[in-house]
DNA sequence: CGGCGGCTTGAAAGGCATCAACATAAGTGG
DNA sequence: CCACTTATGTTGATGCCTTTCAAGCCGCCG
């Protein structure tokens, strides 16, 4: 439900569509805010496409099982990105969506906000570069050793939590980190004791500071 | 350069961006058509952004290097699909783009490209569909055995080729489908001949047929 | 306090990479 | 058109990395 008090740009400074909230007509279509759960699902396979979806706070997975019950991650949307892009070609969720952790989003009801890309060149050239943006990304996921692929992703995270002072906080479970990565949560698990005894990071609790950016990037190969 | 007899819709009847082609301006901003010879550079890593490219004829595919010296190929974009989309965001190519083999592409040059999405919603429509689509593929190339990789890469070949008579002609070599799923060419030589053995596939000299879909399905875990 | 999800660490097995040698196909120049 | 060269595909032996299975610990929350 609509909250009068929740103006965009106030609430979400960062989000990736707000310079075109609250110069554009795009606050009129902002319909809801919903708040998720920790592992809640928001959509399941074959779900209708209506929504996209600015996340305020929190972070979604995308994600189906396998035959072997084996669950892959296809996509990570974190706090200030925009999930829902990838249904609009046959207006239908692909995937299941789940929060990673407590999560805010902000509702934008797809058929209004496409009448508003015809009107708003800078929305529209907002949101083609939001696509682009994350086609371009993720090459890290599927190659390498293990650990140039946990570092690669380590190094990602960061960057697109806009991380100061070399610490954050991990978003998700080392499980989840490993579906993400293609790795068991054991094997994650072993080669951040690894990064830590090597003295690369600090990590407790999901708390994560980087000790020896250098090396990181080294590592995860530039 | 412009070749008079070469009108969209003729040369090129399965083309992404056929039906707005025809009824619309794009065909005024088509400016260029152009051939690749196999092997042939479109793209550097930073060269700046400037067309969109519809692919008539051939393959593309965009890779890195790692530091080890290793290709990783992040895209493959086959006939009738458009490459470029990923550049849009920050106005340069992160990848080089090279052909599979001897290729004929549509010139797009986007800033005209851009305009004519702002009067015509039937190909922002088009648009945001065609690069939502490129958004949700993909799911297979990271998880699972070589083996599982390897038949939903086939599966989804096939499907994006629209194969008919379950047969068709790799468009690519083994090193290159190696680089693609994260598995070296011997793996890819030996998955080959275990499926030919079990009777699943014939293939010779890149021309491949299914025998036993059904099959290749459950390995590819449907 | 107890229970459960998440993390840690060890031992063993297996899948894929690596290296090597060779076979075949494709491309080149005479 | 053939001889040569290079690129691509095949097959085997070995080793390493990651998975799997197992057991235990930790921290959070009811």
């Amino acid at each position: 439900m609509m909250n009068d008090q929740n103006h965009i740009g106030s609430q979400c400074p960062n989000c990736a569509l707000v310079p075109f909230c609250s110069k554009s007509e795009l606050e009129t279509i902002r319909v809801n805010q919903r708040q998720l759960k920790r592992h809640e699902v928001l959509h399941r396979p074959n779900n209708q496409f209506s929504h996209l979806y600015a996340i305020q706070e929190g972070a979604l997975k995308t994600h189906v099982t396998e035959s072997s019950g084996k669950e892959i991650i296809h996509g990570l949307y974190l706090k200030n990105e925009v999930y829902g892009c990838d249904a609009i070609y046959n207006g239908r969720h692909s995937y299941y969506v789940t929060a990673l952790s407590d999560t805010v989003i902000c509702e934008i009801f797809y058929p209004k906000f496409l009448k508003l890309l015809q009107s708003e060149p800078n929305l529209l050239v907002g949101m083609l570069e939001l696509m682009s943006c994350q086609l371009a990304g993720g090459v890290y996921r599927q190659f390498g050793l293990a650990e140039q692929r946990l570092c690669a992703f380590l190094l990602d995270l960061s960057s697109r939590l806009r991380v100061e002072q070399q610490a954050f906080l991990l978003p998700m479970t080392y499980l989840d980190i490993g579906h993400y990565l293609g790795l068991t949560a054991e094997t994650v698990s072993r080669l951040f004791s690894r990064l830590k005894q090597e003295g690369m990071i600090a990590i407790q609790n999901r708390q994560i500071r980087f000790l020896w950016l250098e090396k990181l990037k080294e590592l995860a190969g530039d």
